[in-house]
DNA sequence: CAGAATCCTATTTGATACTG
DNA sequence: CAGTATCAAATAGGATTCTG
């Protein structure tokens, strides 16, 4: 999704964030440390080969996560967070808490429907 | 955008900012208090009726923002964040702050390669 | 004034097969 | 194991014209 070039700020977050597993990947990382390629895939049900490495490829190019090769035979790369990677971890809470609260907002107006009916 | 039905809560909150005008509309309406819908046009340099028509409703349908239509004519209709709505403005905030050290950390990044070459 | 309708392009995501 | 490459489908976004 292409960005404004606009002032607000929010956008550079936004940015970062937007992207069906990104969110997923870096809370994974973050609560579970570092991870081979291979059990990112695992933890991921649904998720293509394709898509974990162009969001990896991207939150990388952010320097939101770091990747390292290890140079042997069977190939062996893992990601993990970055220290800035890390200063984003206020706002996925913030996000995460809300969510929690949505999710019965959400709850409720369905209630309503029902109740209505 | 669709977004994964996971328990990661943080998709609730994401997929309500994620737009190309959403945090942009929010943020306004938060700031200046009711606007009509030119008025809203007037301040987005760039934005179409469509893109601010459709990004409005789907604010609307998550009870972000309040529709209010005056039934004469010519037609006026007022938009304006809802209570429900204003629980968004921590998230908007972190995200504002983290954006503006982003923007600097960006610049950081420019600075490097200037300086490799 | 505040949109609806139509047409079109670009970006994102997915399915599948192949490889050093 | 950790990817590429290719093709197809879905979604987002934009330009333009029309209307009660």
């Amino acid at each position: 999704m292409e960005r404004v070039p606009s002032n607000c700020r929010v956008e550079n977050a936004l940015g970062i964030l937007v992207g069906k597993w990104k969110p997923i990947i870096i809370l994974h990382l973050l609560q579970h440390g570092t991870k081979r390629f291979n059990e990112l895939k695992r933890a991921m049900p649904g998720i293509t080969q394709k898509m974990l490495t162009k969001q990896l490829r991207e939150l990388e190019e952010e320097d939101i996560i770091a990747r390292v090769v290890y140079p042997q035979v069977p190939p062996k790369v893992e990601y993990s967070i970055t220290s800035y990677g890390k200063t984003l971890e206020p706002i996925l809470e913030a996000m995460h808490e809300w969510g929690t609260k949505h999710a019965l907002h959400k709850l409720e107006k369905q209630e309503n429907i029902k109740a209505s009916n």
